[in-house]
DNA sequence: CGTGTACTTGAAAAGGTTCAAAGAGTGTGG
DNA sequence: CCACACTCTTTGAACCTTTTCAAGTACACG
């Protein structure tokens, strides 16, 4: 039936469908049976779809951030993931033709939207839209056993600390500072995806600080001292680490962001 | 270019792709590009596909069991899910083309095979196949985010109960007792998923035997109280119901196993 | 019948949570 | 412009669940 179109944004180029846009946009006689894509506005707080509410359709972010929640049944939330803009939403639905998911803005932010018929057409006449969705679901259910294994085998200092670089590396994928950002999340909502009390959260900042590993501001988070936290992620040796802090904290001059490379569609975690 | 079919088999009827299968079989026209399944034997301990190995097929279980784990940095293991006959298994090589998990058998196990060929086929002919792998993909992250959520909100107790409830169910489903089963995993591979010390798992059947919920001898489990183990998984009440528990026993003579039902092609777990 | 692997059990230790209280930034209305 | 209410955040101390370490038991296989 018809093709997914993006209009051109600087977004674009990060979008979890951009290499299938430009397929079609240069592909000028699949231009014919082309849909241009809406998007719409959020605000902080705002729900995208609630669990329960039919299957309609996938969601780009074009930017901004969300975060994915599931409900226990004794009514307690669990954040499953935090989306950023390029990031692919809405593919709980497959599985029971409804959402399973509620899904709200952490601030202001700016959607696309792809209905199913959409979805469907792609699927069935675009190989390498194929590809992508399957990609991306499949790296979806490998994040989730990450953060599962993560979880299982890391302290809560790995955890956090990861937490942060995997922020990083996915702000720098979007061609935003690595080391500078601001989280849109609360601290509850990160201690929720973590699997932690905030007390912990707080106290583990607060240590992290201390050591100059980041400088932390309330959502103003500066790593300041990336090689050291990475090390903490592979074996935790903070409380070994105690006294000498301050030899260490030059090495971060050299900003060298050179993360695993890994296409946008259906990315891996960074730890 | 061709339609999967499967020969007919006591499994099939339990199979992750049986409505596609029939829906094939019933339609004449399709039977001229069938490609009849191929399948094989493996042995206890026998691996199907390791991480690193290229993404040839997709497959299914016809008999037996499977654990499928991830590796960490530090090179200890994370099992991620337990497969029995219908389910289906490989999609985690979507994601980077070459598969992420290592599958290996529990037991005597037999598996149908699909290569990638077959499935991209599937998927260009059959809305009915994409709608099943994509129901089937986006369940699996469901079920992995639902054992995230296990590991954060519930104790280990309600884990390990909540565990052996779902194994009933699954086995159920296939048709066999939901209340005798015989584990086909260590202590060890169940303490690995379910993130706790083997000696908390071990612990912890003991203390269930104690209470009448259990009756557990080596890898043979009966599950004496159901309705009982269900109330521990909604709120952890053991410690406190020490005493009560001769009151309880006779509870479970209905041997009502009215589970929430689900197709098996992408079905939810049950706690 | 011995050896190895799987499993069980006990006691001490650790990591993280909970409870309690206080500090800091934000917004509202007088 | 300040005071009040509010939410988010930090910090301290006691407590608790689960882990770790260390033996010991039991079943399976040659």
């Amino acid at each position: 039936m018809s093709q997914l179109y993006f209009k051109s944004s600087p977004t674009c180029e990060y979008c979890a469908l951009s290499r299938n846009c430009t397929e079609n946009i240069n592909n000028t006689s699949a231009m014919q049976n082309v849909q241009v894509l809406t998007h719409k506005i959020y605000h902080k707080g705002d729900t995208l779809f609630c669990a329960g509410d039919a299957f309609n359709a996938l969601y780009i972010m074009r930017s901004g951030s969300a975060k994915a929640s599931a409900t226990t049944i004794e009514a307690d939330e669990q954040i499953v993931d935090f989306y950023f803009p390029g990031d692919l939403l809405g593919t709980d639905g497959f599985a029971q033709k409804q959402h399973a998911h509620n899904v709200s803005f952490l601030e202001t932010s700016s959607v696309c939207y792809i209905s199913v018929n959409s979805v469907n057409a792609l699927l069935t006449h675009s190989e390498l839209g194929r590809q992508q969705l399957l990609s991306n679901m499949s790296q979806n259910t490998l994040n989730q056993q990450q953060q599962l294994m993560n979880v299982h085998k890391m302290t809560s200092i790995q955890r956090l600390t990861g937490f942060l670089l995997d922020l990083s590396h996915r702000l720098a994928q979007r061609g935003l500072s690595s080391q500078q950002f601001t989280l849109s999340m609360t601290r509850i909502d990160i201690a929720n995806y973590l699997g932690m009390a905030i007390e912990t959260v707080s106290r583990l900042l607060t240590s992290m600080q201390q050591q100059r590993l980041i400088q932390v501001q309330r959502r103003h988070i500066t790593l300041v001292n990336i090689p050291e936290m990475r090390k903490i992620c592979l074996s935790d040796l903070l409380g070994q680490t105690e006294g000498e802090s301050d030899g260490m904290q030059h090495a971060m001059l050299s900003p060298t962001t050179d993360y695993p490379l890994s296409s946008i569609g259906g990315e891996g975690r960074f730890y």
